[in-house]
This record gives C-alpha cells, structure tokens and sequence, in this order.
DNA sequence: AATACGAAAAATTTCGAAATTTTTCTTGTT
DNA sequence: AACAAGAAAAATTTCGAAATTTTTCGTATT
C-alpha cells in the first residue's frame, strides 16, 4: 500500500490513459493521498507532470481535471501522429538496418497474434491490457531507428494522449479488429524500404480518426500558458 | 522586488532561453528565493514546468541543470522545427484565408524593418531584442491558422529549445541578416498559396542548422523517464 | 602515494500546516 | 420568486522545517 513517487506517476499514468476516470473529473491531490500513503503535495508534483504530458488539465489556482474530449483534439492528435510517426518511420528506414526491420518484424509477429485471438475470442477484454502493450511497442519500435530521442519522446507523449482521447471515447474495441490488415501493410513497406508506402500505409491506418469535415476556425488567442 | 508565480516562471523562462546561465549549470531553488522572495518550493514548482518544456533537465534526486548543448541536440530540434512549421504553414495556407496573409505580410514588414537596420547599424546587441520577439511573431504567425493548438503548443516548445541551442552555441548574432532573403521566400510563397514552395522555402531557411554528416546510432533505450 | 571507508556538509524531497483563493451556501432585498 | 451580497466551507497554493539522499571532505589502511 506504500508507494514511492515513480511508482505513484507510473500507475497514474496508467490509470489516466486507461481512462478509468471520466472526462472532466476533478482530480484532487488530498483524494489520492490515503490510497497512495503520501501527501498532497507529492500528488501536486506527480500531477503537475501529468498535466506537462497533455494526460491531465491544470488551470491555475483551479486544480486539476481529466481532459474533455473532443472531435476537434481527437483531429489535431490524430494530425500529430500521422506526421510524427510517418517522419519517424521513414528516417527508420534510412537508418534502421536489418537490426531494425527484425525487431519490427518480431513485434509485429507478437501483435498479429493477439490481434487474431481478440477476433475469435469471447472474453476479449482480458486480452486488453496485452494488445494495448503490443500495440504501443509496434509503434514505438516503428519509429524506434529514427536517430531523435526528441521525436520519440514527442511520439510518445502524443500516443499516450490519443490512446487517451480513444479510450475514453469509444470502449467497444472493435477497431482492434479492423487493425490487422493495416499493420501489415505498414510493416510490408517498411521492409521493402518504401517511404511513400509507409507514409501511405499509416495514414491509412490513422485516417479514421480525422474528422471528416473542416472544424470551425480556432481564433489566434496570441496569448497562453496557465501557471 | 516581490513577483507572483507566473511572473516568475516568465522571466526565469526567458533568461533560460537567453541562455544567461551556462550549459551544464545547476538550477538550485535556493539560490534564486532570495531574488524572487518566494521558498524554494515555489522555485521547485516553476523549474518543473520549464522542465517538462525542454527549457531545463531533471533528474531524480540531483536537480535541474541547464541542459547541455551538443550538435546531435541541435540537429535534432532542427528536424523537430521544420516538419512543424512546414506542415502547420501549409495547413495554414488552407485554411488562413486573406486574414491570415495580410497578418503575416504585417509581422515580416516589421522583422524585415530591424533586420535592414541590424545589418547597417553598429549597437546591434540593442536591437537583439527586439529581432528575437520579431522573428518569433514571424514563425508563430507563419503557423498561426493552422488550425490546431496541439500543433501550434509543440511549436512553441521546440521554438524555445531551439533558440536556447543556438544563443548558447553563438553569440555573434552574424546569421541574423543572412535570413532576410529567406524570410522573403517564406512569405512570397505563402501569399502565393504554394506548399512546396513555402515547404522548401522553411528548409532552405532552417538547413543550416542541420548536421552535415550523418549522427552516430542511438541506441533504442525503451526505457526512459527520470522522476 | 593511492585507495577505501566513513563522517560531515550540502542539496533534494517530503511533509503538515498556514495563508490565499475559489466555490458553495445562506440570507436579505427587490 | 429571482437576484445579489455576504458568510461559511472547501480547495489550492505557499511556506519553513524535518527527513532522506547525494556529495564532499578528512582519516585510516594498504
């Protein structure tokens, strides 16, 4: 029942991106503090970096909440992701090797298998946790060759926030399903060495969460930052 | 002599992107509560925030630093840069309208207006300031009606980073008049709704900053995260 | 002289409470 | 009954000190 401060981050993290909390919901430093034994300021801190992550809001000198979601951040995440990962995935190519395209190919192999038994299976929100694990090392080990530990760490925050807005918007997984074909084709260009064809191949993979039609025009809003 | 806490975070964030502190230095929050009057902790709390932005390194139990410079981190950023402003100038293009292009045409105007007379004048450091907050507005109106405040956040961090980088690495400020042609290039290809033209015209701006040669390896590191 | 050990010093992190601000609830007026 | 003003409650932020950890420095041993 005692936690030390990475741990307490990680398993909020967690919890935050598995949306186990709805959209909105205060999150209250003092309403954590006996379930992780600490004090609130150490949660302060630990939400603090939460909110640096785009996993929670902070507005100043009213607390934190669990993000809204949105048709429009669903969009721009979706965006980000597509650009971020397409540019990763194609500097992988260039720099990857064959250490690279094994490794893919390796998870990739581990991902298709959950993939096919989630399809067939009855209980398939026990093979949840796995897929959403397999799920984020395809990606990441995609765009793992790119040579920018300040692209990876930018993807990184970026899927956590998609995986986010996802879940908390849509808990039927169904789309799992609808994946498989979709890694494939990402892995079929990447070791063939097509960047065009990983780049089409992942927005393929990506599109359905765009919004069809044009948002309405966000306004400059030149100033920012709440602190 | 007595500040809030956004104020703090305000000027300690652009000393930090003024690079007044050397790289590698120690941030202690000891040593700046005299100057704030404000505790440590409060000092804590904002070094945090410029953390999660790039602006400084944390690591478990030893502090903040002011984060080192290296041609790998410089490159990097670079890459970061242009494929943001490259996409959010063409989403910006699409969607900005004449509102957009007589917003950019004004803020070059007068960039265009301190870089002629930084070129002929012989203070130039007096005019540093005022080119520094020009050539922002420049690129954030560049980006501006894009669409997407994700977009449009990363920006701001990576722009941040970047000129902390490069302040840090060369102080005399020689490359300044080198950009007015390419800023004119920016601009004419914006007004003139061309993406590969103002795509191309970004890159030719932002080139300089990239390593010539190929970077050596990183190797994966899947894990990461100090707290 | 060099290394290892250990104690002192310095720095970081955590804490609980005080001070400030926001939110809610009550009361009084139109 | 609706609205406004003020008071009480709740939440957030700040603080200074205690507890923990890292770093530095001096001493002893090889």
């Amino acid at each position: 029942m005692k936690h030390h401060k990475p741990d307490i981050y990680e398993d909020l993290r967690a919890r935050l991106i598995a949306a186990e909390f709805g959209a909105g919901t205060k999150l209250k430093p003092s309403d954590f503090q006996v379930e992780y034994g600490c004090s609130a300021n150490t949660l302060r801190d630990v939400f603090f970096r939460l909110a640096s992550e785009g996993l929670a809001d902070f507005h100043d000198q009213r607390g934190f909440r669990v993000p809204e979601i949105s048709q429009r951040k669903q969009h721009e995440i979706t965006q980000m992701r597509i650009m971020l990962e397409s540019e990763g995935a194609c500097l992988s190519i260039q720099f990857g090797g064959v250490g690279w395209e094994s490794r893919l190919t390796a998870v990739h192999h581990k991902l298709l298998h959950i993939e096919k038994r989630i399809r067939t299976a009855e209980q398939a929100e026990k093979l949840l946790d796995f897929w959403m694990r397999a799920e984020e090392e395809f990606h990441l080990t995609l765009i793992s060759a790119c040579n920018s530990a300040t692209l990876i760490r930018m993807h990184q925050m970026i899927y956590a926030q998609f995986r986010q807005q996802l879940l908390t918007a849509d808990r039927t997984f169904e789309f799992i399903t609808e994946n498989i074909a979709q890694h494939q084709a990402i892995v079929d260009a990447a070791v063939e060495g097509s960047q065009d064809g990983v780049r089409a191949a992942i927005y393929a993979h990506l599109k359905r969460n765009l919004s069809p039609d044009p948002l309405p025009a966000l306004q400059p809003e030149l100033s920012s930052s709440s602190m």
